[in-house]
DNA sequence: GTATGATTGAAACATCTGTTTGAAACTCGC
DNA sequence: GCGAGTTTCAAACAGATGTTTCAATCATAC
């Protein structure tokens, strides 16, 4: 019914997905997307309702099964481990390989819709947001708590800060790494076996790290130069 | 003669990030951006030749800075070490204190900035692979030996990953935290001073973190469910 | 075959976009 | 005070955008 059967809904579903991610969301306008499905203009706000509609099911798509697999990963942990902490390591693989098999599915063009999660939070901020409060804050929280029993010697709010940090190095680690290519021509950004290979390591290491002393001395002294005040505009 | 001294360019430079960050560049307007500063439409393109024109000023305001930064700091340490590797942490933290300087700077909006620069890669990224690679690249490589000289174990590849995950979770971290108020209501994220206090002990450890073991088995298996095979678009 | 409902098609809709124009309003040296 | 150069302003420009319309086509059950 939803998938599949209908050959124009996901003609335009992957077009739009792939114009969304190599041009963005607001730049990419309807006539594009079903040329490029060869499918007629009117067929987006027929399926779709309209073109927020279509953003919509674009992201539902992919992550609809990013999703499941996490809550799996955690209840299997959670059962498999039962009072004792699960190692840092496999919460941190429960976690991340949702994720990676996402960005490695090739055929479905698993990479490109990482980058378009990477962009989410800009373009689709409205409709992330409500997406994460009614789905991922549950998911996240019980990776908190599992990661919270295995490191009593972090303090709750720095293990907050650490999962951030998380997120934004998977992120930017599985969505195809353009700056990767700028740091040196080496590695190869699409590899996602081994940017999960390099990826647990690091977050493991940053996730166990000793917690920061509290304060020292602010770090953070005015810059240099440039004292212009900058009138606000009403 | 270009700063300060001209106020209506000024006035439009700081409506724009503000508007930018809020709603993404494409889809902010320049009649919403000139409403916002209070100047007549005309103004953008006759300061800034045309919309492009202005978001590259925005981004070179900020970006200038911190570019000088980076450099100074990395210049120090090489001055200050001579043919001994500095410390990690100090390297980190040349390199983290520019950006985090840059997101604390609440007065100027710096903190808007930041949301904008995560958005770079998708919004504006052929500016951004121009500016990369004519002044980022060059320094981001000094700081990438410098930590090689410190971390001999960890493989060249290796590095270029962990510097790739360093900048997710740097930008991530700093960029006003819309993730972490959804984590849980603990943590700040407008306090950058912790923020950064957070941030180096993470990534130091992150950088430091024992060198993955070169394969072990695959662990992308595909996926279980979802075997429709979506055909291409031509 | 034919009638019913779902889907497609081409064309037009109003609106918004970045940019340009040319006249008015300034600024500043003389 | 005047006039050259800079900056502002209101208005218009051509083009692109999301959406709607309504007839044509398709599939399917009777």
């Amino acid at each position: 019914m939803t998938t599949a059967s209908n050959p124009t809904k996901e003609r335009i579903l992957s077009a739009a997905e792939l114009l969304f991610a190599e041009t963005g969301i607001a730049t990419t306008s309807l006539r594009r997307i079903t040329a490029r499905a060869r499918v007629n203009l009117a067929a987006v706000n027929y399926h779709f309702g309209s073109k927020d509609g279509l953003i919509d099911a674009v992201y539902e798509r992919r992550l609809g099964p990013v999703t499941d697999e996490w809550l799996t990963n955690i209840e299997r942990l959670e059962r498999q481990y039962g009072d004792d902490p699960a190692p840092v390591e496999e919460i941190v693989e429960a976690f991340v390989l949702p994720v990676a098999r996402l960005a490695s599915d090739e055929v479905r063009g698993g990479r490109i819709f990482m980058r378009l999660l990477a962009q989410g939070y800009s373009e689709a901020r409205h409709y992330f947001e409500k997406l994460f409060s009614s789905q991922y804050q549950h998911v996240l929280d019980r990776y908190r708590q599992a990661l919270r029993r295995d490191l009593p010697d972090v303090p709750g709010e720095t293990l907050c800060w650490r999962l951030q940090f998380l997120l934004g190095a998977l992120t930017q680690g599985l969505s195809g790494g353009e700056l990767l290519k700028l740091i040196e021509g080496q590695a190869d950004p699409r590899d996602t076996e081994r940017a999960v290979n390099e990826l647990i390591p690091f977050l493991v290491a940053g996730l166990k790290a000793p917690a920061p002393k509290p304060a020292e001395q602010p770090r953070l002294e005015p810059a240099a130069g440039t004292a212009d005040s900058e009138g606000e505009i009403a």
